[in-house]
DNA sequence: ATAATATGGTGAT
DNA sequence: TCACCCTATTATC
């Protein structure tokens, strides 16, 4: 379940847990974990992170994983259990151990490498070094849709198909509005709130897009949360005003959207 | 048992 | 624009 914010709360995760120590590793369910088995018996340096993509320092090289859109990573306390499922690559510290499953990439790489990942990567609402003024030049060069342009991870990192919906439904904004037409203040507004969103988002470990008004009480057995005031809803009520939510199709995913809130 | 689905991205056409 | 890769869970027969 991977957006920016999953993998910068697991960077923080493998801070407390992992960093400092020498792991083991493995690939129980090989063959290969993309070279990455070789850091066995080495020291895990740092762990970064930008956008949907994490980093692994081991002295001058780098495990790079990113997850797309299957791959998980569960990290846990204690003996290492054994293995369920397909386990591409295990970690193993002095208290907690790390699998990685079903991983889009997991390689071996060097700092020059990681640097070119960097260069091509957009802001990061989650990293200090974010340059939301450059995102915007960006976003408004390119002739495509609000809704396209969130998910292009050259100009954003980090946000995903479900914060694209939730972020441009909170900004009153439509997906198939031209970028290059968005305001300033426009624009403004919408990085603020996605840091905010974001940084909940790596707290909680789950999105959770509407605000405390619109959740409905849990009650019963039944314990939903009303986490999304569109994604995921088609002809369901819009959290907010009840018109029924839209989608489409929009920069190859399927985007959310309320008519009434956010025009057209 | 089999299919459909999912918070992603790449490379070929 | 399409095919394809990766895994686990849920729905459908």
């Amino acid at each position: 379940m991977p957006e920016g914010h999953t993998i910068h709360r697991l960077a923080r995760t493998l801070r407390a847990r992992l960093v400092g120590q020498a792991l083991g590793a493995s690939s129980p369910q090989g063959p290969f974990a993309g070279g990455a088995v070789r850091i066995d018996g080495r020291v895990l340096d740092r762990v970064d992170a930008h956008g949907k993509h994490l980093f692994l320092g081991f002295d001058a090289e780098w495990v790079h994983i990113h997850l797309g859109l299957f791959g998980r990573v569960t990290v846990v306390d204690g003996p290492a259990p054994t293995p369920r499922g397909a386990v591409r690559l295990r970690l193993v510290g002095d208290e907690a151990s790390l699998d990685l499953r079903g991983p889009t990439v997991c390689q071996l790489i060097d700092e020059a490498d990681k640097q070119a990942l960097h260069d091509r990567l957009g802001a990061d609402p989650l990293r200090r070094d974010a340059d939301p003024d450059k995102a915007y030049e960006r976003l408004r060069r390119r002739r495509l849709p609000l809704g396209a342009i969130l998910l292009d991870q050259s100009v954003v990192a980090g946000v995903g198909n479900v914060y694209r919906a939730e972020l441009l439904h909170r900004a009153a904004l439509s997906p198939h509005r031209e970028a290059q037409h968005l305001k300033e203040h426009e624009w403004v507004g919408l990085w603020d709130d996605t840091v905010r969103q974001l940084r909940a988002g790596a707290r909680s470990g789950r999105i959770v897009t509407t605000d405390r008004e619109h959740r409905e009480r849990p009650t019963g057995r039944a314990r939903r949360l009303d986490a999304h005031y569109v994604y995921q809803r088609v002809s369901l009520p819009c959290r907010r005003c009840g018109s029924a939510v839209l989608s489409g199709e929009l920069g190859a995913r399927t985007i959310f959207w309320c008519p009434t809130c956010q025009g057209r």
